[in-house]
DNA sequence: TGTACATCAGTGAACGCGCGTTCACTGATGTAC
DNA sequence: TGTACATCAGTGAACGCGCGTTCACTGATGTAC
């Protein structure tokens, strides 16, 4: 909604007294949370990022709230299209299930892989409360976000007869638990030490062995 | 290390000045931890909660840190005293190899269980950050906490030969990370809003389909 | 084109809050003789 | 058994901190005539 206002003015900046300051507010709030997580997101902080003062933050805010939700939807943007990267660098596949299995795959390693590059982004982003239930109101999904990318896959699985629609929240749910366990194991769990090498070692040996389970599930139709 | 203190003195209340303050401010701490989660422990709201002055607190604790620390371990022992009722309860089984799946199902579920039905004290046991590198130091592990329990499992199943020994690092995250991801979602993610029986369904479609997946690991070998 | 005015993005000071932690202390408990 | 003393679990007051939020304000920008 504030879209309106900005699009005439990215290129001058120094428009009113800053310009742009709600979005150089989502700025820091993204750079508090690299360092720090969610719980670094704060007003004040924000406003000293941007050097400008707490009540500024009020101008285009309704409060801590609020820069936290933006500040989250700023996060799942960047996942998001750290996620789209790995899709769009895949290699094309002639048979169109084992296309969407790929695809499947990579979206799975990308979300786990933005998790261990930017672990304070993750968390702020799918941490803690995730925001409104997302699998309910399935049909609001454009897949440009992690979960709609998830729900566009598994839905081509089905429209493709692989899977079965009966299969298909149960697909949902293992596929994004596994990522997201994973990543949360490695991120600053008990994972947290591994080195690099073992790190990728076992993601890469989590998803294949998610995607035969897949691959099992498609094939006995139960 | 305080419990010499306290085993001759647990039946007479009222030793000292209050006589188990340590133990009083763990309960208030987990009581905290029930609602708000691990950010709701704090010093003071103990204290207050227990009817003492801040500064008590800090005759048994560290601080702050140590207090959460006490925490976290009393909310994972009542979490491994939950799981390990689930483990009691299963019906003996002949095959050794379908008891210890059936046995590693019972832990998931009590896993995620224990999530649903503690949120607070879930995400102050496992929430966050886990503690130390827990798979290092394996042979630590005598299987009386939630992650002792699963490795002690995975290893008999090796050892059955179900598994082979280079499958354990992989079973053993693939296993934590499907029902630890799973507990996130269905507590504040977007399936929060499940209803309860849909979300029994989902628990019990993804762990099944997590176990038929261990199977087919176990016969292909690989 | 110039001037008067409305708008509105920012300032600066202040509030009350709960937090962790420290200080010098008090007074009950347990112990030595 | 009684008394003097050491121990130590708790008190009460205070500190400094960063937080969210509100207030009356200022001064630059954009607009109407």
């Amino acid at each position: 909604m504030w879209a309106g206002v900005n699009i005439g003015a990215m290129s001058s900046r120094a428009r009113y007294h800053h310009g742009d300051l709600r979005n150089a507010l989502i700025g820091a709030a993204a750079r508090l949370a690299a360092h720090g997580g969610p719980e670094a997101v704060t007003v004040r902080a924000a406003a000293r990022e941007v050097g400008v003062t707490p009540t500024a933050a009020y101008r285009h805010f309704s409060g801590h709230d609020g820069l936290l939700a933006a500040a989250k939807e700023e996060c799942i943007g960047r996942m998001s299209a750290a996620m789209r990267k790995r899709l769009d660098e895949l290699p094309d596949q002639a048979d169109p299930i084992e296309s969407a299995i790929g695809r499947l795959e990579a979206i799975g390693r990308g979300y786990v892989d933005f998790a261990l590059a930017e672990p304070g982004l993750f968390k702020t982003a799918f941490g803690g409360h995730f925001g409104a239930n997302h699998l309910e109101k399935e049909h609001d999904h454009d897949a440009d976000d992690p979960h709609g990318m998830l729900i566009t896959l598994i839905g081509e699985l089905i429209r493709l007869g692989y899977l079965d629609e009966r299969q298909r929240l149960g697909a949902e749910i293992s596929s994004w638990s596994l990522v997201h366990g994973l990543s949360m194991l490695l991120i600053d769990g008990p994972l947290a030490g591994l080195a690099e090498a073992d790190r990728s070692a076992v993601v890469e040996q989590a998803l294949t062995s998610f995607s035969r389970s897949l691959r099992n599930a498609g094939h006995t139709g139960a």
